[in-house]
DNA sequence: CTCTTTGCAAAGCATTTGCAGACGC
DNA sequence: GCGTCTGCAAATGCTTTGCAAAGAG
């Protein structure tokens, strides 16, 4: 499923490996925010971020929070997600998939789809960094 | 193609019918906020939906644009796109259709995709409302 | 007449910015 | 050492809310 040890691992490794090319230093704090995107599946808020990262860095600010993630989003590592609701939600896994989001209740959560996802005419397939999938459903209406 | 003068009228059309069966009032507001919308493929922000529909109510209100946006789109008469940028756009087109977003400019652009929309698993087909398909592309990284 | 809407002003809040000092490499 | 990063505090700007008066049906 989403994320399991082997898959985080991989992921730390990508991010330590695509700083390291670009000659980024790798601070602590960098790698706890971007940790705690890739250990988990439910997609966290930048607040979630900046509570579960500063368990470790009690001095940790949120702009070093937003700073990061918005470094993490422009190399590709990490997708930001404005799906629903008013915040932004941050997901590690950069790879084609579905997110269901409940008009109700306002949860956004995995999705595995059936079959591939179609290709928009006039976008070349290697220009494409990402593909944002959002179903948006409700109970009743 | 996206709005023809035919497919506005439609959309009107369903607009009122949609007020009418839930006895809400058909102000002029109401009607101009969402045509703002209905009339244009160019998914405006709440902005420029302020400053179309202030030409002709001078004495419009952000508070009016931003309740009636918010009404309009639980009816599901319009579709709140948070894909990328840091601003809500608003979309008419209700329809299962794509949107391309540059990275590089910011640009948010409709799509046509070739072959269908794969359903999500565990979800009815039925309670789908609607469907945000996002390409990120990038010129170069 | 009743319930919704409008418009104003103020509040709310996620996100961004500027800057001085700290730090990775 | 050089360039990036951190943390703080203040600012920004989109969006929301409360409320009294106006409007739709």
């Amino acid at each position: 499923m989403p994320s399991g040890r082997r898959c985080i691992a991989e992921r730390i490794k990508r991010f330590e490996a695509e700083c390291r090319r670009r000659r980024l230093p790798l601070t602590p704090q960098k790698r706890a925010v971007f940790e705690a995107v890739a250990s988990t599946d439910r997609h966290p808020t930048a607040g979630e971020i900046y509570a579960s990262v500063r368990r470790r860095f009690p001095s940790l600010s949120f702009a070093t929070v937003y700073k990061n993630l918005a470094l993490l989003s422009g190399l590709g590592l990490v997708l930001e997600l404005r799906a629903g609701g008013g915040v932004s939600r941050f997901d590690a896994n950069v790879g084609v998939h579905a997110h269901v989001y409940d008009l109700g209740s306002g949860t956004l959560r995995d999705a595995e789809i059936r079959g591939p996802v179609p290709m928009p005419k006039g976008v070349k397939a290697a220009s494409v960094d990402g593909v944002l999938l959002v179903y948006y459903v409700h109970k009743r209406r």
